[in-house]
RNA sequence: GGGCAAGUGGCGGAAUUGGUAUACGCGCUGGUCUUAGAAACCAGUGCCGCAAGGCUUAAGAGUUCGAGUCUCUUCUUGCCCA
């Protein structure tokens, strides 16, 4: 078997790629975009995964014509790098050009189609110079706020902790009890966009149901009211806020927010403190909020119920009711809300039910839950007989006709927080003046550069703890100036990213508008499922707040297509100690039976599960580069299973896909090779069927991203070719198949079908096989049935009628016993497909 | 607790609109070649059965000439709210 080199193969392409651009410019736009990296050392199998989709779709739409733009930048600001600076005493910012340079030459081997020349970081003063120009773009449309929000305090490092540092309640590193502390901080008025970021989703067909589905319960619109509740004691009012005004009547006692302004009252009584400090130990989550158990603060007070005003209605402070939600009050209806229902329950209160359970079970008196489902309204006066929805519509206008409150919407979407306390971001420019004016810079003096001579080593914040740093003069009233010492959220700097692709070395403005309005939206957006949410969402504001104030901008949207790829697992290994082992630390003695090579002891092994470095069960992809090489890499990949599931990293699926791939390389050599006697018609056609055939699966199936299938049908292909090798076919035809198979297999290998195409002297790698329309199939396979089971299938020509086929069948088929012993009942026919007898039994 | 997916051989997975279930690959079994192994090649591989044939898509029911696909119930797993 003729062998090539993958390895010198490679690295030949290689060096014609990297000046290799996709772009036809009389083509069609395509804008291929692909979720840029976190420079943290090295690719991992993710990456892998991820770009070799990416490139599959960009170099299959760049072969069908298309003007297509392949970018890749770095996502290079963010935490890890201040950590890994403390621990190798190396400044973040050599740690991240060092990452960056290890990964673009990784990202080489793979053979990306990509376009270096528009490579951008987000560290790079270039960029974030822009990025704070938006920021005071945003400033000035009344998009940037200013409040007060609790953050994790930790109180030996003096700093804040992100969520994701807070373990068990604890500093990750100083294992300090971490404190809740109210903080000034930036936000992005994320909320004023929320019934279009809402709405808008239902433009979005190309991106996936679960995503659009997840947004929608994350921006959480509600439809509801107020109502004033009036303190049976003086003239003051309770404003509270439900999505069930049709409940009312079942009202039995109000809940309020700890920090609900009349906790003022309150705050002096050491009861209500300990009961305070005791709800600040519950958490914030909705999840932590629905399984603590409901605890409350009797006021003493009462309010009127505003349609029978005898009824008197106890007012509590309760754990369950949050400040930042509606109102911070609402009314408890324990009868049809589990969280009213349990509180009810604790402190004795009345149960009413108003609403009728009409499932079958009928009616219980004594309620052992509360009831959420539909039914009749009772018990409820003017109420009574009608549905939820019905009542919902009759309360509310009732309400606003009496005044009493008002029909409102609410959304769950909360403004996005920017500020971070960190050194390695984006700096904010914005300056405090000793006047107390906060105020942005003069867009003239952007970048507001990051100092480079820092101490990381430092308690706190590195640019707050810099000596000079943020002593500075405001260019407008000379007066002096602190400058803010929070960076921003490393989200931001990945929300407009894909615009600054489209015109990475502009210059005087974030981009050249010109090519925004060509190149945007982008036409496929490919990542990971981990960012459905928070990164999709901000870059989808972005667009919004960009559309709103730059008139020459015409986008709304920025991704048209989204998708999102599983993830790259593997089996875990733990040692007899509890150790985790990497997969090259043990053998395989035999199924499922492994060992530890260093002493043969035993190992444990885990299913598979995400890739992880703490795990240890991650594979390098450099290695498998090294020992497979990228195409064989990237092959195995996409092969395994539908892009969008998890795929399973397997050392013979890799191996196995090389030695496939060195099939092919031998196939195109055999063919080379071949003979040519006498030439039999029939086979050429044959063939040329056959190759028509895949072209019109590979097609669909790359459109469709099942990219698993595609690779099936290259096997089968393979087989076919494999199978005829040694028949009486022309050399011509099995040629210009060969040639066609390889260009098809462009997009998934394009070192080796770059190579294959050399050798077979083809001209034109560059344009995909088209359709010959004068080899279509003639011939069918129709399926025979009696009684619905399929007992035959026969080869027909396409289009037979069922006379001429129930003829045929009597006469040859596996089925015609049936039909001489029994007589047809009925006949179902489907052209082309299938023939259903139904006998006499 | 709520919402959303998904359950097909030993494994990963195929199967247009309801129309040949198990494509393709891995693994396994036997054979050829080889001093031996690796590689390569050939044959086989859902289950029961010598065969004819029958059974089979988590379990059960329903609709239909026909169900992996549609409906309902149950079970299990995964994801999201978190």
């Amino acid at each position: 078997m003729e062998r090539v080199n993958f390895q010198a193969v490679e690295k030949k392409w290689q060096n014609r790629f990297s000046k290799f651009k996709l772009l036809k410019p009389k083509g069609q736009k395509f804008y291929c975009l692909e979720m840029f990296p976190y420079p943290s050392g090295k690719i991992h199998m993710g990456h892998v995964r991820n770009y070799t989709i990416g490139d599959v779709i960009a170099r299959y739409k760049y072969l069908n014509g298309f003007n297509v733009l392949h970018p890749m930048g770095w996502d290079a600001f963010g935490l890890p790098a201040e950590n890994a600076s403390k621990q190798n005493n190396l400044h973040p910012k050599e740690w991240t050009y060092k990452n960056i340079q290890t990964m673009k030459k990784q990202l080489k081997l793979l053979g990306l189609s990509i376009d270096w020349d528009l490579e951008i970081a987000t560290c790079d003063k270039e960029y974030y110079k822009h990025q704070q120009e938006i920021f005071i773009d945003f400033y000035n449309q009344g998009l940037v706020s200013r409040k007060e929000t609790y953050v994790n305090w930790d109180p030996i490092e003096n700093t804040v902790l992100a969520n994701e540092q807070v373990i068990n309640g604890r500093g990750w590193r100083s294992n300090a009890i971490v404190e809740r502390k109210k903080l000034s901080q930036w936000f992005f008025s994320i909320t004023k966009f929320s019934n279009e970021l809402l709405e808008d989703l239902e433009k979005l067909d190309g991106w996936p149901d679960k995503v659009k589905l997840m947004q929608k319960n994350w921006i959480g619109k509600s439809y509801g009211c107020e109502i004033d509740f009036q303190l049976s004691e003086n003239n003051k009012k309770i404003k509270i806020f439900t999505t069930r005004p049709d409940t009312i009547f079942g009202a039995s006692f109000l809940a309020l927010s700890v920090d609900h302004p009349l906790s003022a009252d309150f705050v002096k009584k050491k009861d209500f403190q300990k009961f305070k400090d005791e709800c600040g130990k519950t958490g914030t989550t909705e999840e932590a909020l629905a399984n603590a158990e409901k605890i409350g603060y009797e006021t003493g007070l009462f309010v009127n119920h505003p349609f029978s005003t005898d009824k008197k209605i106890p007012v509590y402070f309760a754990n369950f009711v949050l400040m930042d939600y509606g109102t911070g009050a609402i009314f408890g209806c324990p009868a049809h809300d589990q969280r009213d229902f349990d509180f009810a329950k604790k402190y004795n209160l009345n149960i009413t039910r108003v609403v009728a359970d009409d499932s079958s079970k009928g009616n219980k008196d004594i309620l052992l839950e509360a009831y959420i489902g539909n039914g009749k309204i009772i018990n409820s006066e003017f109420l009574d007989g009608l549905n939820i929805s019905e009542a919902k519509e009759k309360i509310i206008k009732e309400i606003e006709q009496k005044k009493l409150g008002k029909r409102k919407t609410l959304f769950r979407l909360k403004d996005w927080g920017i500020s971070r306390q960190r050194y390695w971001g984006c700096p904010i420019p914005m300056i405090y003046l000793e006047d107390g004016t906060i105020t942005p810079v003069d867009k003239s003096e952007l970048p507001i550069e990051l100092p480079e001579d820092i101490d990381l080593k430092s308690k706190g914040n590195p640019l707050e703890n810099h000596p000079t740093w943020k002593n500075t003069i405001d260019k407008k009233t000379g007066k002096k100036a602190l400058r803010e010492t929070d960076t921003l959220d490393t989200f931001v700097d990945s929300s407009w990213y894909f615009l600054r692709f489209c015109s990475p070395n502009h210059g005087s403005s974030p981009f050249d508008e010109k090519k925004i309005n060509y190149w945007m939206p982008v036409d496929q957006y490919i990542g990971g499922i981990e960012h459905a949410i928070l990164h999709l969402l901000y870059s989808r504001f972005f667009t919004k707040g960009i559309n709103k104030f730059n008139k020459n901008i015409d986008l709304n949207e920025p991704f048209k297509n989204l998708f999102t790829q599983g993830m790259v697992c593997h089996e875990t290994y733990k040692d007899e100690k509890g150790n985790w082992l990497y997969p090259n630390e043990v053998s395989k003695i035999e199924e499922k039976k492994f060992i530890k090579i260093k002493d043969k002891t035993k190992v444990l092994v885990g299913p598979p599960e995400s890739m992880s470095k703490s795990k240890k069960n991650t594979i390098d992809p450099e290695t498998m580069i090294n020992q497979y090489g990228a195409d064989s890499v990237r092959w195995f990949i996409l092969s395994d299973s539908p892009p969008e599931k998890d795929v399973q990293w397997s050392d013979t699926g890799v191996s196995s896909a090389n030695k496939f791939l060195q099939k092919i390389w031998n196939l195109n050599y055999q063919i080379t090779l071949r003979k040519e006697n006498k030439i039999n018609k029939d086979l050429d056609k044959k063939f040329e069927l056959g190759i028509n055939s895949l072209i019109v699966k590979i097609d669909e199936t790359i459109e469709n991203f099942r990219f698993n299938v595609s690779i099936a049908h290259f096997y089968e292909m393979y087989n076919f070719f494999n199978g005829h090798l040694n028949t009486d076919i022309s050399n011509k035809t099995i040629k210009n198949s060969i040639i066609k198979m390889m260009k098809l297999m462009m997009p998934f290998t394009p070192h080796l079908s770059h190579e294959c195409l050399e050798f077979l002297n083809c001209e034109n790698y560059d344009e995909w096989p088209k359709i010959d329309k004068k080899n279509v199939v003639d011939e069918v396979k129709l399926a025979v049935q009696i009684n619905g089971k399929t007992k035959d299938v026969i080869n027909i020509k396409k289009n037979m009628d069922e006379e001429s086929i129930t003829k045929l069948i009597k006469q040859s088929s596996k089925a015609k016993k049936h039909l001489d012993q029994n007589k047809i009942v009925k006949t179902i026919f489907v052209k082309n497909k299938i023939i259903n007898y139904i006998l006499l039994q």
